[in-house]
DNA sequence: GACTTCCTTACAGAATAGCGTAAGGGATTG
DNA sequence: CAATCCCTTACGCTATTCTGTAAGGAAGTC
């Protein structure tokens, strides 16, 4: 079994739930846990410059702002710092989020070894996300692949650019100018319209509002 | 200290977080956890029934759906149901949930005896709250206070009539016709048009999507 | 090569949003 | 009564939305 682990988990109830469920179904000699992510990274440098570096890092996605400063603020971040220093490390992924497209993106572009997802029986699923890891073998919540059939139509990456902006108050035209400026395509005007009518289609929306109001309500946005 | 407490959590990672540290700090005899808000009343029936009631309720609010069928699907649900059983149990909510209005609600309609929000340190805020309710206190997390003063301002009965049918996705012209309609004054274009201006300002709102995009976040329609 | 299909883009026109000005009514005050 | 304030309403103007149509490119099929 690994015998360095670096836990990064924002939420003391879940901190613990892990620390103890690991601590009893598995036998790791070394099992640091962390709050913050600046944190998490100082004790993997530290440990890496020791020559005992740890062999699985498992994080959380979101981590709540505090009174104290943040250099790193999500672990996807984290994950990203972490892979510059020591690319071969194991990493699982901890976190509430369900959009499976979101965590294929976590999967193809962190190349993360696990995902597991916050729910009743995620203290377990860990668990053998950590074994199967162990074995280079990769692990993700078996919840994950049902939310993918519940919605025959899925909002894609570029789909919830627009929407996030469109609730945030920008016009069709200041998304297409924010579009042509960060070099991404497609980025005209006339797209943006089509995209949205489209969705109007899919969530049976009159309009804008209409559409931003209930999707907000479905938590997709 | 209180003698019987019931937990009813569906996260396990913090369904076991929550039971290590009660039982670590504090002296419980029987402390039960559940995952399922009609498990956790159906505990709290059977323990009334036998003479050996509870005395503290520690719920959550949020209950993920499952391949179970449910009865009860939210913490405010259960809470109600519990007060209907045994009206003088003390209750205390532990969520993510950080919206001081919906806050303020449970304590005003379900005389919730303690908040607790989610976060790095809501162990240790769990533990206070249990000992300040044991010695019939209230207890809140103390960021839920930070935000309460963010929004003075109230949206009155018209207002929200408009925004719920802007949300909906009706027009103003639309609006307006539905008022005239229901013999409701004033209920000119031109009115509305003002009402939602004035809105934009108070809530620092670009447009409509905007206004409403953070109302619902708020939680305010 | 010819054809289809899908995606992007430009453009046009009607409807709506957003904002300012102005007029009028009711309530209050001096 | 005059003056003021607040609210409602009408109106006009510009920006934006929403909905079509059409043209062009990329990729795949026959």
């Amino acid at each position: 079994m690994f015998k360095r682990v670096l836990l990064a988990e924002d939420f003391q109830g879940e901190n613990h739930g892990i620390v103890e469920q690991l601590r009893e179904k598995l036998t790791i000699e070394i099992l640091q846990e962390e709050y913050y992510c600046d944190k998490a990274l100082m004790r993997l440098k530290v440990a890496l410059k020791k020559g005992d570096p740890y062999e699985l890092l498992i994080t959380d996605l979101n981590f709540e702002p505090d009174h104290i400063d943040r250099n790193i603020t999500s672990g996807y971040e984290l994950i990203t710092a972490v892979r510059a220093l020591q690319p071969d490390i194991k990493v699982i992924v901890y976190s509430v989020e369900d959009n499976p497209i979101k965590i294929d993106a976590l999967f193809k572009e962190q190349q993360i070894n696990a995902y597991v997802c916050k729910g009743r029986y995620s203290l377990n699923e860990l668990i053998k996300a950590v074994q199967e890891v162990y074995h280079n073998r990769t692990y993700f919540s078996p919840k994950i692949n049902l939310n993918a059939h519940e919605n025959v139509f899925e909002l894609d990456a570029f789909d919830l650019d627009i929407l996030k902006d469109l609730a945030n108050g920008l016009t069709k035209k200041e998304i297409s100018e924010k579009l042509k400026q960060q070099h991404i395509s497609p980025n005209s005007e006339s797209t943006i319209d089509k995209k949205v009518s489209r969705l109007f289609d899919e969530f049976e929306a009159k309009n804008t509002n209409h559409l931003i109001a209930k999707l907000i309500k479905l938590g997709k946005i």
